[in-house]
DNA sequence: GTTGTTGCAAATTGTTTGCACTGGT
DNA sequence: ACCAGTGCAAACAATTTGCAACAAC
């Protein structure tokens, strides 16, 4: 469990800059390290919820605003479940693709994008964060002809 | 004015469905014809109500989505307008970024994907449809370090 | 006349905010 | 003790839906 190590470090982190390690905000974060996916707002709420359950939605929505203002966390836009939030391993992260035929969010290399990012960066001056929209799309499964797979809740894990 | 034209295609595709070219549905087309930007289902509603009192937001919905169904129009989900719609003029369109900062809209080539989209479609079996979501990022204004520009409503046209 | 569409109002979903109170430091 | 954070309820924005009236074919 890095969980607790992790929790220490952004206690510091907050107390440094005069924030302060509550215990809605150790849940939150106790929630993202130990699952590491990308958790839905909602998703977050149920589970810190568990483990305290004084912890409110209004403050959940606050808290990750807050770790994502420390860059503790970060988070994805994704149709479906509104907003993905998970912890930023530091350096270089991974992308995203959903499927907007059954919902699944699958990981991408974090490099998948570097090319289009130095070149709209030079033609358009336009700096892409490509870990911030997920990208969209069909999968393996809801690709597929009619007739086999593809239905919703089938193919893949996470929500 | 390909407006006209454009609406007289339309009608006819409908009805080659058994479905209707009304009122609201010619308002919505003529707002989408005339502009051709990325319109809001507000900004949409809006004009449309201009041209047609009469025409709902409800409506506005239903509407949008009946002429995605034909292919007639097509949307880009962008965090802040939410979802952006725009007339599919046939064959390849264009891709958008969106500033995190100003919230500006930008173009770009069509092609620019091309490669990532074959690399996923190898490497991961997922099909990516790369002008259903916006790229998010920094335009060039908002990416200047401080003390110039970057302010919202300064750069760019649109919305 | 049939039935696809609309208008309206109310329900959903995801997220934010004002405010008095509480808990970290 | 002081003030950053919290809980709560209510506000919000974007979008959807049930249903009766309506209008395009």
């Amino acid at each position: 469990m890095t969980s607790e190590a992790t929790i220490e470090e952004v206690g510091t982190l907050l107390r440094s800059r005069g924030a302060r390690m509550t215990r809605a905000r150790r849940a939150v974060l106790t929630v993202l390290a130990r699952d590491g996916g990308h958790l839905g707002a909602e998703e977050i709420l149920g589970r810190a919820t568990v483990l305290d359950p004084s912890v409110h939605r209004a403050t959940v929505y606050r808290t990750l605003d807050a770790l994502a203002d420390l860059g503790v966390v970060q988070h994805v836009h994704v149709r479906r479940t509104g907003t993905a939030y998970h912890l930023a391993h530091g350096g270089r992260e991974h992308l995203h693709a959903e499927c907007r035929g059954c919902g699944a969010v699958q990981d991408l290399p974090a490099d998948l994008l570097d090319d289009v990012v130095e070149a709209v960066g030079h033609r358009a001056g336009f700096t892409v964060e490509p870990t911030h929209v997920a990208l969209s799309g069909l999968c393996a499964a809801c690709a597929a002809p009619a007739g086999g797979p593809g239905e919703p809740g089938g193919g893949a894990p996470g929500r």
